[in-house]
DNA sequence: TAATGTGAAAACCTTCACAGCT
DNA sequence: AGCTGTGAAGGTTTTCACATTA
């Protein structure tokens, strides 16, 4: 979020931005980024504040988003038809370079400028590609099989569309997407407008 | 994710469950369990633990997970038609009654069993139809105004696929489904394999 | 004057450990 | 014997407040 917030202030030609306006942008106290910030280094200027430009190379660097990063993606259903084809990974250095599915059926079929290839594959084409993430857009309960999987293969990082909770281990990246749990961790909150949403992303 | 695990638990024929197995299937301590059961009832029998059934319908109702909740959606492009096609939200009660598009193209076009509607009709179709949660899948340029639209129209759940930060008050619960975010937040970990990486999901 | 970087304090959250119930 | 519910202890995170510097 700070990176994405510096490359708008970066875009409406701002030089210098203070903990304070930060702050008010990214809904955090100045404290906060100013302790933020202070864990990765000294980037600010006292008296002035972070120059734009210099703050955003920083993190981008620090964050490793200043590379590209080859994933792949299994299940080719209506989800991963739909993730292969949405335009914002690839700006961001995120590169569906292979894709797989089970069911025959599906094999070799050309999806978003790839062909579809069998589960056999896997190991292979992660080592030859150097994939390092892993998409997972299959039926539950096919997920957590394919997952141990991904990372039997040595993917590293996993971003799991089917709503569940796999189980891995300590060293392995994951992420969820469950928009259905997103609708679910609101209604409480909804039903009781005086509780506050302390979690409120 | 306790409704989950307990649906789970209960069609696996489970009738009583301890804090010690919920720990292991939610990756969680057994301390943490009881505290945040505790929180809202006293549920378990000393010696025994907690009847799924009972603790599931408990959760379920403290939640607000055993009624229906009406979502209006927010654009009919790509993203949006994906989102009214998917089949997840209806069974746990989420149900997209009505969609707009300030494309005038749109209009009247049916999508999923309903017929786009114009912006306009946006207030109207909120208080007619009690909608209480309104899921945004415009660009992200358009966002943070279709997400005022909807606040103002009388919306106080938010479910946001453009990848921003909105700015809402504090009375609105807002969550955003942002895969490329996931993403951008799991790349420092990959690079440093050594770093625990405390927020996992 | 204006804003950072940072120890210290305050607030918050998780785990421990055990009395007490089944 | 087994497991909950819960004060107290132990950790972690956030905020405060100020010395310091441009």
């Amino acid at each position: 979020m700070y990176v994405r917030v510096l490359t708008q202030l970066r875009d409406s030609g701002y030089d210098v931005v203070s903990s304070q306006q930060l702050g008010g942008l990214l809904q955090m106290t100045p404290a906060q980024i100013r302790k933020d910030l202070s864990y990765f280094g000294r980037f600010g200027k006292q008296g002035r504040g972070y120059n734009v430009q210099f703050l955003r190379e920083e993190l981008r660097q620090i964050l490793g988003l200043d590379r590209k990063w080859p994933a792949c993606l299994i299940g080719v259903g209506r989800l991963g038809q739909a993730i292969i084809n949405y335009p914002g990974f690839v700006p961001e250095g995120f590169n569906v370079v292979a894709a797989f599915d089970s069911d025959p059926e599906q094999i070799a079929r050309p999806i978003g400028g790839i062909l579809v290839r069998p589960m056999e594959d896997l190991e292979q084409a992660i080592r030859e590609s150097n994939i390092t993430i892993g998409i997972v857009a299959v039926p539950a309960r096919e997920a957590q099989k394919v997952i141990d999987q991904l990372i039997n293969a040595g993917v590293r990082g996993i971003l799991n569309y089917a709503p569940i909770a796999p189980k891995v281990s300590m060293d392995i990246v994951i992420r969820n997407i469950d928009p259905v749990l997103s609708l679910q961790s609101m209604t409480f909150y909804l039903m009781h407008e005086d509780a506050i949403p302390i979690i409120r992303r």
